[in-house]
RNA sequence: GCGCGAUUAGCUCAGUUGGUAGAGCAACUCAUUUACACUGAGAAGGUCGGGGGUUCAAGUCCCUCAUCGCGCACCA
C-alpha cells in the first residue's frame, strides 16, 4: 500500500465497539429521527408522502430479548428505507404497562425479597412499587433499543398508561358505554385463582395433562350414570342432560330426583333433554353444573335451571360437611372419589388426556365461576357504523382489502378467530392498569370521562384488560381523541404494523376493532407478521431453559450490525427462525470485509475527485454498471415487497463475491498497468459503487455504513441515514 | 374434530409466472506479510419426505400418505 492519506481508523480492523455508540449519538443529535426536523432541515419535502409505524410497545416487565431485537431490526429496516426514499417518516416508540404481567412480576419480587403480599402494602403503596419497577424497566429497554440502532422518534415516546393514553382510554370506554357496546353482566367467566382476577378467553393457555375420567351414579337408586373428570363440581349439579333422541333415557326426561346424600350434600336433579349432549360421549348423560361450566350454564339458561355455586375464588369448596367444606377442589375430588368407591357408586375409572385451561401469566388453573364483570358486545349493531357489529367491522377491514396481512395465510386464521369471537371480558381485578371510568352511588351508575362532581360516588375498583389500551395504540399515540391533532391527521392510518404472529388475536384484532369502531379508519394498511426466534435446536428461547440469547451481549461481542443481519437473513415473514452465534460471527466478518473494501477503494482512488454524474466510463465499467444497477433495481422492488431476507443476502453476495473477489481483484491490474482514462473510469466506478452499496446496505447495517460514509470523499454529503436511496 | 405450516447439501435457508437444483455456515485440499487471516483459490457434497397424477418438461401444479411443529374447537 502506498502512503495512504486516508483515515487512520481504516488501517485497523473494524471495531464495532468504538463505532456504534458515537454513531447513534450523531443520529440522535441530528434530530433526523423526528420527521418535523427532517422537514425543517430540508432533507424531507414538506408535502412528501407520510410513512408511519407504531412500535409494538415492549412490556415494562424487564429486559428485551432476541425476539424484540428481531422486531426492532425489521422495523428499522422499513423505516430507514422509507426515510431514504424521502418520505415523511415517523416511527413512534413506547412501552406497555402490561397490567397483569407487570403486576404479577412485582408481586413475585415483593414476595421473594420482603416476604410480603400486595395487600400488606395496600393499593397506593403497591402501585408506587409497580411504577418504580416499570420506570426501571423502561430505562433499560430504551438503552437497549439505542444499542440496536433503532431510529425511533424519541420526542414522541408514549406509554400505554400515561396521562394522554389514559384520556384516550376513558374516552373510548365512554363512547362504547354510551353506544351500548360495553355492558356489565353476570356470567361464567375465566377465573384465575392464582392471580385472583378474571381473564379473557385469549389469555388462556391449554396444557395437555393426564386425568381420570370417572363414571358413577349420584346414588344407588339414581337411574342414570354420568361421567366427569371433576367429581368435586358434582355437588353443584342441578340436572342431568341427555340427548332428546336417546332412547335409553327417554322415559326419564322431565322427572326430578332428590339425592339426599351425595357425600354430605343434598341434590335436586332434573332430567332434561338437550341437543348439546352427544349420545356417544361417556354414558351419553351429562351432569349439569351451571355455576362452573360455560356449556352447562348455557344448558341451564335454556331450561331455566337454578345456578348453584359450590366453589369460591380461592378454588375452595363452599358446600358440604367437614370432609369437603373449605377444602381445595383437588382435595375435595379425592374425598368424593373415595366416597363414591366405598358407597359402591363408582363404576369406571379411565385414564384420559385432557386439555386443562391455565392462565397465561400466572400459570394458575382456570376455575369457571359466575361473576359480575364488564364486557364488550361484539354482536351488537352499531348505528354510526351502518348497523354493523364489531365482528363485522373487523372482518370487513381485512376482507375488503383495506388491510393486507403478510404472509396472507394468516388472514384465514384471523377470520376464523373473529367468526368464533365471544364477548370480550375487559375488567380485571388487579390494581395496575387503567381504572374503569365508572362510578357507583347506591343503585346509580355513572360512566364518564371525568368523575362525577357531586359527593358520594365511588369508582369501580377494577382495571381494564391491558389490551384495551393497546387496541388504541395506533391513534392514542398521535393525539386522539383530538381529531385535529396534526400527527393524527398526517400519520393515521399507519402504514405497517410489524409484530409477532403469536399476538394476532390479542393485539392486531383488537386494534382493528378499536380503530374501525372509534374513528372509522383501519389502523394500518399492512400487517407484517414475524416468527419466533428459536435456538439452534429449534427450541423456544427461555430463561428457564438457559438457552436465551441476550441481544445486548451478542451486540457487544459482534456488533449490532452483525446481530441485525443475522436476524434478517434466512428469516421470512410468519416463519420461525433459528439463531446461533456462528451466524452472527459470519456477519461480523462481513462488516470487516466492507471496511477493507473501503480501505482498498479509498487508498487507490486518492486524488480522484468523485463525480456522481461521471459519464466517461470505459466499456468494461459500463457492463459492470449495468449489472450493478440491475441488482439495485431488483433489490428496491424486493424492499417494497418486504422481502428483506432476500435483499440482505443479495447485497452480501454482491459486495463480497462480486465486488471484492472479482472487481477489486481485477482493479489491481488496472491501477498498475492502465492508462489515465482507464484508471479514472475504474476509480469512479469503484467510488460510485461503494456509495450505492453503502446506501442500499444502510437499513440493514446502519452503524458500519454510516461510519464508512463519514470517510467517503463525497461533496455536500449529509448523514447517510437521510441520503437518498439510489434512484435508477 | 377443523385448519395451517414445514420436510431441498452435515447445519440454516433461498428457489419469483413450471424450463435439467443455489447461497451462507461447517467440514476438506491448496495458497500465505495479501485491501482484508475477521483472507483467497479449488474441489466435494442433493433420487428436492414417500407414492401417484397433469405436462414435451414438476422442487414448483393436483391427489394421497408419512413425520415434525402450530393454531382453533372439544375437553360431560
Amino acid at each position: 500500500m502506498n502512503e495512504p492519506n486516508i483515515d487512520p481508523k481504516l488501517l485497523k480492523p473494524y471495531d464495532s465497539k468504538e463505532t456504534e455508540d458515537h454513531i447513534y449519538k450523531l443520529w440522535e443529535d441530528s434530530g433526523f429521527f423526528n420527521p418535523d426536523v427532517c422537514i425543517e432541515k430540508g432533507v424531507t419535502k414538506k408535502d412528501a408522502d407520510p410513512f408511519s409505524i407504531m412500535l409494538p410497545p415492549p412490556n415494562v416487565t424487564g429486559v428485551l430479548h432476541i425476539g424484540h431485537a428481531s422486531m426492532l431490526t425489521i422495523e428499522d429496516i422499513m423505516v430507514r428505507f422509507a426515510r431514504m426514499k424521502g418520505m415523511r417518516t415517523l416511527w413512534l416508540p413506547g412501552t406497555d404497562h402490561a397490567a397483569i404481567a407487570t403486576q404479577s412480576k412485582v408481586e413475585k419480587i415483593l414476595e421473594k425479597e420482603e416476604g410480603k403480599r400486595k395487600t400488606d402494602l395496600g393499593r397506593e403503596e403497591f402501585l408506587k412499587r409497580v411504577n418504580k419497577f416499570a420506570q426501571e424497566s423502561h430505562d433499560t429497554i430504551v438503552s437497549q433499543m439505542k444499542k440496536m440502532g433503532t431510529s425511533v422518534d424519541w420526542s414522541r415516546e408514549a406509554f400505554t398508561l400515561d396521562d394522554k393514553r389514559n384520556l384516550a382510554v376513558r374516552t373510548a370506554f365512554k363512547k362504547m358505554y354510551d353506544d351500548g357496546l360495553i355492558y356489565r353482566g353476570h356470567r361464567i367467566v375465566n377465573w384465575d385463582p392464582k392471580g385472583q382476577t378474571v381473564i379473557s378467553d385469549d389469555e388462556i393457555v391449554y396444557e395437555e395433562r393426564k386425568a381420570k375420567f370417572y363414571t358413577f351414579k349420584y346414588s344407588s337408586d339414581f337411574p342414570i350414570s354420568i361421567s366427569t373428570t371433576r367429581p368435586e363440581t358434582k355437588v353443584g349439579d342441578v340436572a342431568v342432560a341427555v340427548n332428546p333422541t336417546d332412547e335409553r333415557y327417554l322415559e326419564y326426561i322431565g322427572k326430578t330426583y332428590i339425592v339426599e346424600n351425595f357425600c354430605g350434600v343434598k341434590l335436586e336433579v332434573k332430567i332434561i333433554g338437550d341437543d348439546a349432549v352427544e349420545k356417544d360421549f361417556g354414558t351419553g348423560a351429562l351432569g349439569v353444573t351451571p355455576a362452573h361450566s360455560q356449556i352447562d350454564a348455557e344448558i341451564a339458561t335454556r331450561h331455566s335451571l337454578p345456578t348453584k355455586q359450590v366453589i369460591n375464588e380461592y378454588a375452595k369448596m363452599t358446600v358440604g360437611d367437614e370432609r369437603i367444606l373449605n377444602k381445595k377442589t383437588t382435595e375435595a375430588r379425592t374425598v368424593i372419589v373415595e366416597w363414591l368407591r366405598t358407597e359402591g357408586l363408582l363404576e369406571k375409572e379411565e385414564e384420559v388426556t385432557q386439555n386443562i385451561s391455565t392462565a397465561e401469566r400466572t400459570g394458575g388453573i382456570i376455575e369457571p365461576l359466575p361473576k359480575l364483570q364488564w364486557f364488550i358486545n361484539v354482536n351488537k349493531q352499531i348505528v354510526d357504523r351502518d348497523n354493523k357489529t364489531l365482528k363485522e367491522l373487523m372482518l370487513e377491514a381485512v376482507r375488503g382489502g383495506g388491510i393486507n396481512i403478510i404472509p396472507d395465510r394468516f388472514e384465514k386464521v384471523y377470520y376464523n378467530w373473529v367468526e368464533n369471537l365471544r364477548d370480550w371480558c375487559i375488567s380485571r381485578q388487579i390494581w395496575y392498569g387503567h381504572r374503569i371510568p365508572v362510578w357507583y352511588k347506591g343503585e346509580k351508575i355513572y360512566c364518564g370521562i371525568e368523575a362525577p362532581k357531586e359527593e358520594g360516588w365511588s369508582q369501580d375498583e377494577d382495571t381494564l384488560d391491558t389490551w384495551f389500551s393497546s387496541g388504541l395504540w395506533t391513534f392514542s399515540t398521535l393525539g386522539w381523541p383530538d381529531l385535529d391533532a396534526p400527527d393524527f391527521k398526517t400519520y393515521h392510518p399507519t402504514n405497517v404494523l410489524e409484530t409477532g404472529y403469536d399476538i394476532i388475536f390479542f393485539w392486531v384484532a383488537r386494534m382493528i376493532l378499536m380503530s374501525t369502531y372509534l374513528i372509522g379508519q383501519i389502523p394500518f394498511k399492512t400487517v407484517y407478521l414475524q416468527g419466533i426466534v428459536r435456538d439452534v435446536q429449534g427450541r423456544k428461547m427461555s430463561k428457564s431453559l438457559g438457552n436465551a440469547m441476550d441481544p445486548l451481549e451478542v451486540s457487544q461481542k459482534y456488533g449490532a450490525d452483525a446481530v441485525r443481519m443475522s436476524l434478517i437473513i434466512g428469516t421470512g415473514p410468519g416463519n420461525d427462525s433459528k439463531m446461533s452465534e456462528d451466524k452472527i460471527r459470519a456477519y461480523k466478518n462481513y462488516a470487516n470485509k466492507l471496511w477493507n473494501i473501503t480501505r482498498f477503494v479509498l487508498s487507490n482512488t486518492e486524488g480522484i475527485i468523485y463525480d456522481e454524474n461521471f459519464s466517461l466510463y470505459e466499456e468494461k465499467e459500463k457492463i459492470l454498471i449495468e449489472e450493478r444497477d440491475n441488482l439495485i433495481k431488483e433489490i428496491t422492488k424486493e424492499m417494497e415487497e418486504y422481502k428483506f431476507y432476500l435483499v440482505g443476502e443479495k447485497i452480501y453476495q454482491y459486495t463480497w463475491s462480486r465486488f471484492a473477489d472479482v472487481i477489486i481483484e481485477e482493479s489491481k491490474d488496472i491501477f498498475l498497468n492502465g492508462n489515465e482514462l482507464v484508471k479514472n473510469s475504474r476509480a469512479q466506478f469503484l467510488l460510485n459503487t461503494l456509495v450505492k452499496t453503502l446506501k442500499v446496505l444502510h437499513p440493514f447495517m446502519p452503524f458500519v455504513t454510516e461510519e464508512i460514509w463519514s470517510m467517503m470523499p463525497v461533496q455536500n454529503k449529509k448523514l447517510l441515514m437521510v441520503e437518498r436511496w439510489p434512484n435508477l
